[in-house]
RNA sequence: GGCCCGUUAGCUCAACAGGUAGAGCAGCGGACUCUUAAUCCGCGGGUUGAAGGUUCGAGUCCUUCACGGGUCACCA
């Protein structure tokens, strides 16, 4: 604490140390009503409804059917527009979901008490307490005759028409967002509802939900670069999980059949409208089932999310209408390629020619295998193009370490990834369950890995031990909660569906 | 990390080609007892993201830096 720190403790200080005349204002407000004995932050209030509960249970009634009742109530928000003519005040008060409009006069509160109201600011968090009637023009409004501080706000709100629209300050400060912009709200209502509908779909069929480690000795469950860590006591490096797909199988091997988990995983990658650090996935593995069962499942669960969050079996996503009508689309691996790069069919056979176009399509690291290329030129030029809900099946074995191989083909894996809108929103597969293979593709990876590879996979020889005592066959899959968020709210950016995206400290 | 764009009053935005920074909302004072982007009259509010430079003069031109957005790279 330096010496300015310490002068100014004995008189209490916003954080922001240059006040603006409107913050000096509010602060000397803040004063007189102290002076008046007035607590602005008190320990509680008692509430009949919120503002969202007083409309939705009073939008309907005619004035007559209020006036008869006298409907009281009293219910708390915050002051977000205030519209005063002399001796009577309008203002609305707010909650997360809703407004109502509150009507003050002189002569029904006294004027004491409407002089008060002078020290009230728009922000601030009140307690309104009267009873219910419709104004003129047809408003449900309460007609005040209390009100009571629950919270004094010290800052101008942003402008009322344009809300808050400066991006970055929509994200660091995203309670203002919130309070200014409503559809963003609606965006995290939406989000928790598709959580919510999640968890209901899998409990209705007999999963049990868990928590795995997020600090792992090892990272592994997905091929990406972790967050390290250390922890001081046991002296040993951390890894924050990128999957929590390797525990989910050790508890399908203790007898878990059907077990789900809506983890945060942190993957240590670059930022951008598509990927934030941190992010959160459904993973789910099922006993006894593949993976042409997962996309029945996935099918199902998606339509049912549409239908009971939108009402609908398809969505608008920027200039595309998504369906989620079944069947989906599906389409192996190669024959995305082959359908959407343009490229023909002996050439995509070729193993040198297709390594040699993706090193052109990427510049950091070159792939070096035929699989590897493979999935450089998927990325490149198909993912993009793919808007309507497909599953593109059987990718290459070799970048799928944790999947079975197809018995047909085994260069191939039993394995999906769900395309739509040109991301990537599921990925599925039938689990690699013999030991010894996966004890072999692991090899395969750390190999790669000693050639410079920093994501490919560790030999995880506990988790090897894990299966060694029989992991019964099993379909597993993880899907992207924010992408499917950004889906079902129409958002470009990752950011606009993570409260707190992680962005550079200011 | 590369490239492009942005950063001006509490907020939303102006300021032609370098010539002493404006408006609306919000705030303050006044009028107004059914308004709802209330209205009317008046007033205050700025180190133009930061630091350098060019110039008689910089919000504007140049350099560096910070943060954000877009895009490419990496990835889900």
């Amino acid at each position: 604490m330096n010496q300015q720190d310490v002068k100014k403790e004995s008189d209490p200080h916003l954080v922001q140390e240059e006040l603006s005349d409107q913050e000096l204002v509010r602060l000397e407000k803040w004063k007189k009503l102290k002076e008046k004995g007035i607590d602005v932050f008190p320990h509680r209030a008692e509430q009949t409804h919120s503002v969202f509960e007083v409309v939705r249970e009073f939008f309907s009634l005619s004035p007559e059917e209020l006036e008869d009742k006298h409907y009281q109530v009293k219910v708390p928000g915050r002051i977000i527009a205030i519209r005063k003519m002399g001796r009577a005040t309008f203002f609305h008060l707010a909650d997360f979901r809703d407004r109502v409009q509150v009507y003050l006069r002189e002569d029904l509160i006294g004027k004491e008490n409407y002089e008060l109201f002078d020290l009230f600011d728009i922000g601030d968090v009140i307690q309104v307490e009267g009873r219910l009637f419709r104004t003129r023009t047809g408003e449900l409004t309460i007609l005040a005759e209390k009100m009571t501080f629950l919270a004094k706000s010290f800052h101008p709100l942003p402008e009322k028409w344009h809300g808050l629209q400066d991006i970055e300050l929509r994200y660091r400060r995203r309670y203002l967002d919130l309070i200014m912009n409503p559809e963003s709200g609606e965006t995290f209502r939406i989000r928790s509802e598709i959580i919510r509908k999640m968890r209901q779909y899998f409990d209705e069929r007999g999963f049990i939900e868990v928590e795995t480690p997020m600090m792992h000795v090892m990272p592994g469950g997905a091929l990406a670069r972790p967050f390290k860590t250390f922890h001081q006591a046991l002296g040993i490096n951390l890894y924050l999980r990128i999957a929590p797909e390797l525990y989910l199988k050790r508890l399908v091997v203790g007898g878990m059949e059907k077990v789900y988990e809506i983890n945060r995983s942190f993957r240590n990658e670059g930022v951008d409208s598509q990927h934030n650090p941190e992010f959160t996935m459904l993973e789910f593995y099922q006993a006894y089932i593949d993976y042409n069962q997962l996309m029945e499942m996935t099918e199902d669960l998606f339509l049912v999310l549409a239908k009971e969050i939108h009402g609908r079996e398809e969505l608008q996503y920027g200039d595309n209408v998504i369906s989620f009508r079944k069947p989906w689309a599906r389409l192996k691996f190669k024959e995305a390629i082959l359908k959407y790069s343009g490229l023909a069919s002996d050439r995509l056979d070729d193993e040198k020619e297709m390594i040699e176009l993706a090193a052109t399509l990427t510049t950091d690291k070159k792939p070096v295998t035929y699989a590897k290329s493979l999935d450089v030129i998927f990325d490149k030029l198909v993912k993009e193009k793919i808007i309507q809900p497909t599953f593109i099946i059987n990718p290459p074995r070799e970048i799928s370490p944790l999947a079975k191989a197809n018995r047909q083909n085994p260069a191939e894996a039993d394995r999906f990834e769900l395309m739509m809108a040109g991301m990537e929103l599921a990925n599925a597969f039938s689990e690699l369950t013999d030991p010894f293979e996966q004890r072999q593709r692991f090899e395969e990876q750390a190999a790669m890995r000693n050639t410079g590879d920093e994501e490919s996979h560790l030999v995880d020889l506990d988790y090897v031990e894990a299966l060694e005592y029989g992991l019964p066959p099993t379909g597993g899959e993880g899907i992207g909660i924010d992408r499917l968020t950004m889906i079902f709210t129409n958002q470009k950016s990752i950011r606009e569906v993570i409260l707190f995206p992680l962005l550079k400290p200011r």
